[in-house]
DNA sequence: GTTGGCGGTCTCAAAAAGAGACCAGCACTA
DNA sequence: TAGTGCTGGTCTCTTTTTGAGACCGCCAAC
């Protein structure tokens, strides 16, 4: 058997698995997901999906974020059109975040992410402490 | 109305928000999400999902992934126990990553959200494009 | 008049990610 | 027999991202 063939033949199973099957490489799917899959996303809209807040709100309610963290992402979160951010001309102004449609109809697939974190986290810890100490 | 009462009416909202609506500050589940919302992690899990791959086929089927983020997050993930290592003693060793069952009962709800991104990413990069042209 | 909350911006240090050289071992090729 | 390429990585260097914290004007309450 050739090596020749072999590797036309992984080349061919590769071209499918990204026409066909997933689409990995190139796909808008891709610059969607890393929109969501900061280190802040999903926390921040899984807590305006419970009802909008305000600055200062999702501060305390997140307490290791970092302020400049939370002005970006609910930044790039209102660019991507899943939050909507109003200004109140109060006497201090205040600024209420909430979630669009769009932000609503994300947050069902996240939510049920969630909730399987929700119920395997022990498995994960497990499977964590169970490697470490083999090493 | 006083503002101290105002004050301890956001703190007991907060308190019931961290409390009975989220969890959003130290509970496991802000693990368990970091651990799978890197940049690369839903991308390798769901290759993983379709079928097993050896390094290499790994390094091309995401073409943008430098070598070094690709052992790093395939560690990341066979250490949190969703992703399978094999070493085949051939003359080249290969290596094979698998999902394990940990694993693919993770994929199914990130599956969903990529289904998700997949059928809205048109109206998230609408909402990109008309959030710069507003700017 | 001083303090504190409001919603941020700015700067600087630390951590993470990307680019690319390098490694041993074996198969095939010229 | 020397050269080339593929295997799965590691090591170093540079660039990007993130975190920590100072600072801002404004106004209300004490």
């Amino acid at each position: 058997m050739d090596s020749k063939i072999l590797n036309l033949k992984a080349k061919l199973e590769v071209y499918k698995a990204m026409t066909g099957g997933g689409n990995f490489a190139d796909c808008p799917v891709r610059d969607v997901i890393q929109g969501i899959s900061g280190k802040w996303s999903s926390l921040l809209v899984m807590a305006l999906a419970e009802k909008p807040y305000r600055f200062g709100e999702l501060r305390r309610l997140v307490p290791d974020i970092s302020q400049r963290m939370l002005t970006q992402t609910l930044y790039d979160l209102q660019r991507d059109g899943y939050v909507h951010r109003e200004v109140f001309p109060t006497k201090p102004p205040s600024v209420e975040y909430s979630l669009t449609d769009l932000g609503r109809s994300m947050s069902g697939p996240m939510h049920q992410l969630v909730q399987w974190a929700e119920l395997n986290h022990d498995a994960v810890r497990d499977a964590r402490a169970a490697f470490d100490a083999r090493t």
